[in-house]
DNA sequence: AATTAAAGTTTGAGTAGTCAAACTTTTTTG
DNA sequence: CAAAAAAGTTTGACTACTCAAACTTTAATT
C-alpha cells in the first residue's frame, strides 16, 4: 500500500497532469501544491520514479504510470464518496468537507469504502460536482462548460464548482451557485472582463471572468 | 496533536495500566501489544516520557499522566464512536471493525467526531458493550462482573464482550452471546473449569472459564 | 547573444519510527 | 543463595520524510 504522503503526491500530480497542456507536471508547482519544498519534491520524484508510479526524466516532465493514474483514481474516489457522506449525512458544511476528506481518504479500506458507497447510493458525483470514479477506476465527466463562455441571455445549469477552496465555496453558496441550480446570464461585459447572472429566484450577481471561470455549466 | 503512533503506544498504555493490580505497564507487554521490539518500545517511552505524557524510571515502572490519560481516553472515544457507526449504518461485521476503527480513530477531526456522534444519538457504549467517554473525557462504566463467577441457576444479562479477538468475537455472536441479551446459567463445573449457559431462545452453550471470564454481564 | 529569472537538483542535516543484537538489571526458581 | 530467565536498555543502522542552502540547467528578457 501506498503511504498517505505518496497518496498525496500521486493526487496532485494527476490533477496538474490535468490541467498542464502538455500532459505533464513541473516540480515547482508539485512542492508549491503540496507546501513542501523543491528539494523534497524532487526527492519524492526520484522515489515514486523508482516504484513504477511515475515517469520522469532530469529537468523534464513528470507523468503519472497506469500504476499511478490507477492510485490516483482510487485515492480521489475515496475522497468524494467521503465528501459527498460528511455533506448528506453529517451535515457538515460544503466549504468545510475538503479538508477533511483530505486527511480521512487515506484511512478508508476497500470494504467501509464500498459500503459508505452502497449506503449513499452509489453517488456519481460529490457535492461539487466532481465526478466520482467506479471500483474499477472509470470516471465519466459530465459534458459542460465554464460559465465565463456563456454569451448574454443564455439559460444554463450549474455542474461543477472547480475550485476548493473554502472562501470561493463559501462565496459561491452565499450567491446560490450548487451544482443543480439554473441561472440566467444577464449580461456580459467584456470590458470589465465580468458578467452578471441571476439564479432561479435570487438577486442578480457579477462575477468576474476568473470566478465565472470556476463554475461549469451545462446548456438546458 | 499526538501522531499516529504516539496515539496507539498511549492507548496501549492506558489499556496495561487498567488490567495490572499496580496501575503501572511495562515495557515487555507494551512491545508485544504494539507488534514491536522492547528497544523500539524503550525509546518511544523515553520520548513520550519528555513530551509529559506518561512518568517513568528507568527498570521499573511505566504510567499515564493526566496529559496521557486525557489523550487515552480521547482516542478510545472516537474508536467507540466509529465501531458504533460501522456496526449499526454500514452493516460492519461486529468480529471486524475494532481492525477497521484502529485505522480511522486517527483520523477524525473533533468536529466530525461530534456530528457523528450526534448522528449516532450520543451512544453511550459502542457493539462490544464498551462505555463511550463522552467530550469531556468522562467514563461511566456500568456495574457488572464477569459470567465466570456467576452460579448455577442464575439469570444475567450481557452488558460487555471484553475481548476484540475476531475469532472470538465470531464465535459469541454465533452463539448468540451480544450485549443485551438474557442468559441462564444451567450449571457450574468447577473440575472442568467450565459452565453451560442459555440465551433466552437458544441452545445450551458450555463456556471454559476463561472464555466465561471475558463475558461481563449484570443480575436482573 | 548575454543576462536574469525560474525551474530543478544536490548535499548535509534533522525528526519519527523501526530492528537486531549486545548488554544490564531485576525477578524467578531450583 | 546462585543460576537462569525475564525484563529493560543501549547502540548502530535503516527507511520515510522533511528543510535550508548551494548549485546547475533551462527558459525568458532585454
Ligand atoms: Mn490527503
Ligand atoms: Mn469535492
Ligand atoms: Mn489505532
Ligand atoms: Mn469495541
Amino acid at each position: 500500500m501506498a503511504t498517505e504522503t505518496v497518496e498525496n503526491y500521486i493526487k496532485a500530480l494527476y490533477a496538474l497532469c490535468r490541467e498542464s497542456p502538455s500532459g505533464e507536471a513541473g516540480v515547482a508547482r508539485l512542492a508549491q501544491e503540496l507546501g513542501v519544498t523543491k528539494g523534497t519534491a524532487t526527492s519524492m520524484i526520484k522515489r515514486l520514479s523508482l516504484a513504477r508510479l511515475v515517469k520522469a526524466e532530469p529537468y523534464s516532465g513528470i507523468a503519472l504510470t497506469a500504476k499511478g493514474n490507477k492510485i490516483a483514481l482510487d485515492v480521489m474516489r475515496r475522497h468524494r464518496v467521503i465528501e459527498t457522506f460528511l455533506v448528506r449525512i453529517l451535515k457538515l458544511d460544503w466549504a468545510d468537507v475538503h479538508e477533511e476528506a483530505e486527511r480521512l481518504e487515506h484511512a478508508l479500506s476497500p470494504r467501509i469504502l464500498d459500503r459508505l458507497d452502497h449506503f449513499l447510493g452509489r453517488p456519481s458525483t460529490d457535492p461539487h460536482g466532481d465526478p466520482i470514479p467506479d471500483a474499477a477506476g472509470n470516471v465519466s465527466e459530465a459534458r459542460s462548460k465554464p460559465l465565463a463562455k456563456c454569451r448574454a441571455r443564455e439559460r444554463v445549469r450549474i455542474v461543477r464548482i472547480k475550485d476548493q477552496n473554502r472562501s470561493f465555496l463559501k462565496f459561491a453558496a452565499d450567491s446560490g451557485f450548487m451544482p443543480g441550480v439554473n441561472l440566467v446570464v444577464q449580461s456580459v461585459s467584456p470590458q470589465s472582463a465580468s458578467l452578471v447572472v441571476r439564479a432561479a429566484r435570487g438577486k442578480p450577481v457579477t462575477l468576474s471572468q476568473i470566478a465565472a471561470a470556476k463554475i461549469l455549466v451545462k446548456m438546458i
